[in-house]
DNA sequence: AGCACGCCGACT
DNA sequence: GTCGGCGTGCTC
């Protein structure tokens, strides 16, 4: 039996396992994330490891495997917790142990380092020269090169000096012992900002929030960990709960993870938690370097933070005692990861939780079908916020049936109510959004005579035409020239389908000449900060209409908006994906919501070919409940998330008969291993996009009521794959209960 | 990264 | 010979 260690230090040369026989004295002792000491290198000399897996076989030669020296002591509690929450995930959704945690212990020395290291020169020009002459004399080449290049420029990155004159440390070594050069490694602690915490001031609370708070507290003063859902719509105070929650927590001399999609902190998010909690609260976001995620959690280990805000990979904060973890906005679908390990931060969240002794407080206005579920359950314990905070009213909201205005003959895109609605804005001197769930200038493109989809020769999708006729895979970036005519049958009848967000700004100039309009979707904000510059410049009042895709809809209140028009509300709804009923009714309650975040009252028009779908009617509504009750009755129906379990296998290669082949393979193996036949195993098929950057793809799904029997069968799967060479040049990759369907 | 090994010129 | 400096390659 051996033991496969990954050494704790990180280069890509070491960034492998190593193989260590257990003395017999250890064995038995030692799981998966245990923290030994083990000799390593020519010198034996005693460094740290984890132990990753165990295995029987070893390619390395027997005789040089060198035994495990013994159980670390005193291993830092931290850590190890974050090892096993790592086992954890690689049980959970698949992949390696390595994988798993790399993900979860972002240990980054080496560019922690490269970044800040330099070399820099002590000796002025006369001491350089006759040192310089000695080096030369003495024929040490490498310190007269090394010398020479500092002459010629005093103060030189570590990385580069090392590259580019080709000296090793050693040299760099002997050369500051003479007192020649200095090695500096500045530990700048970049990205953090320092503020005063200013606002002790007692916070009032509503009914709701008070009821909230209180249960919370109740639970977790008897050390009652458990999970929360704080339900209530925007503007219903949730920020002002979550910080309560977390200054109770923090009193108690434990720590807390705020976790926010993606960049969505907004500007006074940040400044309410610096308020309470000054210079104790530490940012990560999702632009930061390596280098300064690295910074942020050296400070963390110093014990000089108590609140970390961050996108999904905050969770991993090397807190010494958390107590809470938040998930705010809790159904978006950037908490999944799209990488393997493919977790879901609010599961990890929970599991980490479980592991350290603290509770997790979800939030949303929209919540997932799963939490909501759980809540149902009783797995979570539902908080919910009813009065809007300021007292605001709901916005008014009227459903426009587009077949109907077509009978009427307006082509148009934007409907007879939403013009009108528009109209008066103008004429107030208030603004309006218009929604659009599509980029470019047009979806796809196609032949009227023949049916011919231009589309991409590596991705099997359609590409997108843009306004200058350009032809775009918004997969990989491929492009071709405008088409006049068919490349398949010659016919001149090719054009675009369907509109997309330079289309309407187009056709909103047109019909509001006099209106300022701005447009934001993928295409504009491909620059940095240019996301920010649009909002602002909207926010400011330099346009009147503002045209965008879903990244308007959130963060950022505008009061001035009064109208949100939402152009093609069923535009997701009929995807071939069973959570595309979810995303309609999340995506429109949330921007109705954009509606009257002022003192005005809001009006929201939603333009729809299918008024009679539930996720469209309630959220007309903006009824939650209403929604869930019929949507959890289709998931329940088809066995779907979050009422069953759905493991979605992706196999990927570029041989697409070879792909086929082991495909089919893999199914047989399922149907196999599932001896009880309680799975229900569909594919192996081609997914939506079948073929991506020419890499081909074969899916498979196997659904389940117990999570339990599908990680089983995942294993089982795993260790077959392992096994056989057969699958050597395929890739494959786990996704359980994905966000979609591929 | 850190360490030892082997090579090479210089000095006793 | 042998000593010190340098470059290379390996680490279970």
């Amino acid at each position: 039996m051996y033991a496969d260690v990954i050494i704790d230090i990180t280069h890509e040369k070491l960034d492998r396992v190593f193989q260590y026989s257990i003395p017999s004295g250890l064995e038995g002792a030692l799981s998966v994330g245990a923290e030994v000491i083990v000799p390593f290198g020519r010198g034996n000399r005693e460094i740290s490891g984890y132990v990753v897996e165990f295995s029987k076989k070893t390619e390395y030669p027997p005789e040089k495997i060198k035994p495990i020296l013994k159980k670390a002591e005193k291993s830092i509690a931290i850590e190890s917790k974050l090892v096993a929450l790592a086992a954890w995930m690689k049980e959970q959704y698949g992949g390696t142990m390595i994988q798993a945690l790399k993900t979860v212990l972002p240990i980054k020395r080496k560019e922690a380092s490269r970044v800040k290291r330099k070399v820099r020169l002590l000796l002025d020009l006369k001491e350089a020269e006759a040192k310089l002459k000695l080096y030369m004399d003495k024929n040490q080449k490498a310190r007269a090169r090394l010398l020479a290049g500092l002459m010629d420029q005093p103060e030189q990155d570590y990385e580069l000096v090392t590259k580019k004159l080709n000296v090793t440390l050693a040299v760099i070594r002997s050369l500051e012992e003479q007192g020649v050069l200095a090695l500096e490694s500045e530990e700048m602690m970049r990205g953090s900002v320092r503020y005063r915490k200013h606002d002790d001031e007692p916070v009032y609370f509503n009914e709701g929030q008070e009821r909230a708070i209180s249960r919370f507290w109740e639970d977790y003063r008897r050390e009652m960990y458990g999970t929360y859902l704080v339900y209530g719509i925007t503007g219903s105070g949730k920020t002002e709960v979550y910080i309560e929650m977390i200054r109770r927590v923090v009193g108690q001399g434990r720590q807390a993870i705020v976790l926010i999609p993606e960049i969505a902190l907004t500007y006074q998010t940040v400044m309410r938690f610096y308020a309470r909690f000054g210079d104790r609260v530490s940012i990560l976001n999702s632009r930061m370097s390596a280098g300064e995620r690295y910074d942020q959690m050296e400070r963390v280990k110093r014990g000089e933070v108590d609140v970390m805000i961050g996108p999904r990979s905050a969770l991993f904060t090397p807190f010494k005692s958390l107590g809470l973890i938040v998930v705010d906005e809790e159904h978006e679908s950037t908490y999944k990861s799209g990488q393997v390990p493919r977790y879901h931060a609010r599961e990890t969240a929970a599991a980490r939780a479980r592991l350290e002794g603290a509770s997790v407080v979800l939030g949303s206005a929209t919540p997932s079908l799963e939490a909501f579920y759980r809540c149902r359950m009783g797995e979570y314990t539902l908080l919910t916020l009813t009065s809007r905070a300021a007292g605001r009213e709901l916005a008014q909201v009227y459903t426009v049936d587009m077949r109907e205005e077509l009978k009427q003959g307006n082509r148009s895109i934007i409907s007879d109510r939403l013009k009108e609605l528009i109209w008066q804005r103008l004429k107030m001197g208030q603004q309006t959004m218009l929604f659009l769930n599509r980029r470019g200038y047009a979806g796809f493109v196609s032949c009227r005579s023949c049916g011919y989809v231009v589309k991409c020769p590596h991705c099997d999708v359609s590409l997108s035409a843009h306004k200058d006729g350009r032809l775009v895979c918004h997969y990989c970036g491929y492009e071709e020239g405008a088409k006049d005519v068919c490349p398949s049958c010659g016919s001149n009848c090719i054009g675009g389908f369907r509109a997309g967000t330079q289309q309407i700004e187009d056709i909103v100039k047109r019909e509001f000449p006099r209106a300022g309009v701005l447009r934001m979707d993928m295409d504009t904000t491909k620059k940095k900060d240019s996301h920010e510059k649009i909002l602002s410049a909207f926010s400011n009042g330099e346009a009147d209409i503002l045209v965008g895709t879903q990244m308007i809809v959130k963060g950022h209140d505008f009061p001035n908006v009064t109208l949100v028009g939402i152009l093609a509300a069923d535009m997701s709804l009929y995807s071939n994906d069973y959570r595309s009923g979810e995303r309609t009714f999340e995506l429109l309650v949330q921007a109705a919501g954009r509606a009257g975040r002022g003192k005005l009252r809001g009006e929201v028009v939603i333009q729809t070919y299918s008024p009679e779908h539930y996720s469209i009617r309630m959220a007309a509504k903006q009824d939650y409940e209403g929604f869930y009750e019929e949507e959890i009755r289709y998931r329940e129906l088809m066995g779907y998330p979050p009422v069953s379990n759905l493991l979605a296998v992706l196999m990927t290669g570029m041989e697409e008969e070879h792909l086929e082949l082991a495909a089919g393979y893999l199914k047989s193996f399922a149907v196999r291993a599932d001896r009880e036949k309680r799975l229900q195993i569909i594919g192996p098929a081609s997914p939506y996009v079948s073929k991506v950057n020419d890499e081909h793809r074969r899916i498979l799904y196997l659904k389940c009521g117990e999570k339990e029997s599908l990680i089983e069968i995942k294993d089982l799967l795993e260790q077959y794959i392992e096994m056989n060479r057969g699958f050597d040049r395929i890739k494959i990759q786990f996704d359980l209960n994905p966000m979609g369907v591929f």
